[in-house]
DNA sequence: CCTAATAAATGAACGCTGTTCATTTTACAA
DNA sequence: TTGTAAAATGAACAGCGTTCATTTATTAGG
């Protein structure tokens, strides 16, 4: 057919996996790639979000057949597997260089719980996920962790206090996409009248899961200080 | 076919939906009902995981066929909505009656993660659930507002501090499933040393998800804490 | 320059998913 | 006994992720 190879692309080389012997007859990328399924399927994620993210779909705007991204990706996990290393750059963790400890994390964790919340459905793999062969997940947490170092972190509490702040992060994206009535009770009300009042007495509607993430950051913030040794 | 009903099962009632106008021919339950699919769809998971729950699976222990469910269920999504409520029970929100404000939370907070620990799949499910029609779910936040109460809490930053705490289990809960090698950086460790030695010397092997979990609910609760104007 | 080797692409399958629909069965009310 | 309406059936459906035998394209080596 007459579908693919209209001009001469990039050869694509896939950035992170060099062959390590070179064995006789060593073929050539024609189309594909993980840099270039993965710019794919974030474009796919953004105009038809995760539930137009089909390996039909995803073979279609790269004018292929699904078959060949099998040659690429051993399955759809590991495509997601690409995504979420991809996404990890775009998180922000530059002040950890510069800042003060605890205004690094603050803007830290509220670029990390923005990103993560257009991508929900990457946080069950994340979660879970080993960090081998992540390059761009494992650059950032080496900056985090050369932050905490800079504060005058002990060693050996860094990857823990890491987690629970991570874990609040996560938490936090899944919640910023819960529809601001999540809490109204309906006709069940009556019924369980404490936590009725205390939802119509929350304050403010709209920002409802901002105010919390704030709170419950503050309060993480406040208690992982507490194991920095000086300061 | 001579398939179902092979003896006098309980009429299995609606529990939570009766019908509010009894108008002219009103049939009965013959094999299925909300409370009968929850129980089989639990038992499914409990021995199948949650990949083992389809619908045909659930239809085939019900002894019944697929399409048989969707006179009861919406969809698979409200099953899986049901699922989530029944699950609510088995967290122990007992202590906040009488025991002090940060001992129930803790007791509350670790038989959340415990439960959804083992349900995952639900998570993304439930933090985004608007809790109407949720009864179980309902009962448990009424006596967790009630606690706050008791101790004291002004009624309009209870929600916020239930969210976050919330958010934090539930990241916890994901965290719980992680493979205890999730940090293991791999052949790519060089590259990020301070990282690699963090996690290196970040204390016993097993036990890490635990421990990030009591270091930051204690930091959680001891920052909630100074929200409670008196005491 | 041809040939052998091999990755990459194809297209037709596969089994399974959740869901729908016309039809039949069942149970109760009148 | 009859009428009504929910509940069950079974056959379809489109779409999913994935496999596999086959063909195409590319390049290294004799």
């Amino acid at each position: 057919m007459e579908r693919h190879v209209e001009s001469s692309r990039d050869p694509a080389m896939n950035a992170s996996r060099v062959p390590h012997t070179r064995r006789a007859g060593r073929p050539t990328q024609r189309i594909l790639s993980r840099t270039l399924i993965t710019d794919a399927a974030l474009a796919l994620i953004e105009t038809q979000g995760y539930d137009g993210l089909t390996m039909s779909a995803l073979a279609r705007r790269l004018k292929v057949a699904p078959s060949a991204l099998y040659n690429h990706a051993e399955s759809k996990q590991e495509v997601l597997r690409w995504i979420e290393d991809r996404v990890m750059t775009m998180v922000d963790f530059s002040a950890f260089p510069t800042e003060p400890w605890d205004d690094a994390v603050r803007r830290w964790a509220f670029s990390y719980r923005e990103v993560f919340a257009r991508h929900t459905p990457l946080i069950p793999v994340i979660a879970v996920l080993p960090v081998t062969g992540a390059p761009e997940t494992l650059a950032m947490y080496e900056a985090v962790t050369q932050g905490f170092l800079r504060a005058g972190w002990p060693e050996e509490r860094i990857v823990p206090a890491i987690v629970s702040l991570e874990s609040f992060i996560f938490g936090s994206a899944l919640d910023m996409s819960a529809p601001e009535d999540i809490f109204d009770s309906g006709s069940l009300g009556p019924d369980y009248p404490s936590f009725t009042a205390a939802v119509r007495n929350s304050g403010g509607g709209s920002d409802g899961a901002d105010r919390a993430f704030r709170l419950g950051l503050d309060a993480l913030i406040v208690g992982l200080q507490s194991w920095i040794p000086t300061q």
